[in-house]
DNA sequence: AGGATAGTAAGACAGTTTGTCTGATATGTC
DNA sequence: GACATATCAGACAAACTGTCTTACTATCCT
């Protein structure tokens, strides 16, 4: 059957963006900020997120302290670009011009026309990295 | 709860892409080109993708002739765009700047670079479609 | 006309996924 | 030692998804 699953689930993502825009944090700080006034079953579900999303490697968790501290692995970019390559390679046999060119063609005002001119000077200049 | 389903599935991805690259077709021939020396149950399996495409808008049944004839709605590109949309709700606000951005800023040789700069061109020329 | 053939229609079904919760067990504090 | 709070392990139901069965209808052929 092999269906695939998500990357990230959407309850997931919560605890993601949390991370990731509060750095390192204990269950019980994501407990609170996610579920407000949230009583031991919140607490465990956001425990077994956690749980799953280190099983994906989506987090790293430091189990030296007493209570652990959870950190996002993958950055907000970089979970942009793992599914923007999952479009690609649905629907662009596994290509990401064509994406760029929908999103060229798509919707540009002249002002970011402009400032995308720049960032490709930019790199012109920065050959790699 | 509120799981959010995705919007094509990867068995209604694989009619989808048969319909792009080969038009209009009917149930047995997506049956024959998916599931070749398939039987009856592979027919009823392509018959149910269908009918939930359809529910949900991404394909058109012609109910005039006797055998109902099937075409997608959405092309390649559109579903493209929703996909990327489907991003950046989740993680850019609603905004395709950032993605954008990562694009351009990922991976790009010399001579991608330069195409882009034409594609840009052409749509400052171009001002508004 | 009558039966084989092929189509539509409706829904059952099982395996997964996903969000949630319960209970058992440690660990530290006063 | 009691208590609050952690971790750990796993149960659970609802929904999703791919697949299949059955019933019914229309067409074709000799």
């Amino acid at each position: 059957m092999a269906r695939t699953p998500q990357d990230v689930t959407d309850a997931e993502l919560a605890l993601m963006h949390q991370l990731w825009d509060a750095g390192p944090l204990t269950i019980r700080q994501l407990t609170d900020a996610l579920y407000p006034g949230g009583g031991p079953s919140q607490y465990a579900t956001v425990q077994k997120l956690l749980e799953r999303l280190e099983d994906k490697d989506y987090v790293l968790r430091d189990r030296r302290t007493n209570i652990h501290v959870f950190s996002a692995t993958v950055d907000r970019d970089g979970l942009i670009g793992r599914r923007l390559q999952s479009i690609a390679d649905k629907l662009c046999e596994g290509s990401l011009a064509p994406i760029l060119s929908h999103l060229v063609k798509g919707n540009l005002s002249a002002k970011e026309r402009l400032s995308l001119r720049k960032l490709i000077d930019e790199l012109d200049d920065t050959p790699r990295r």
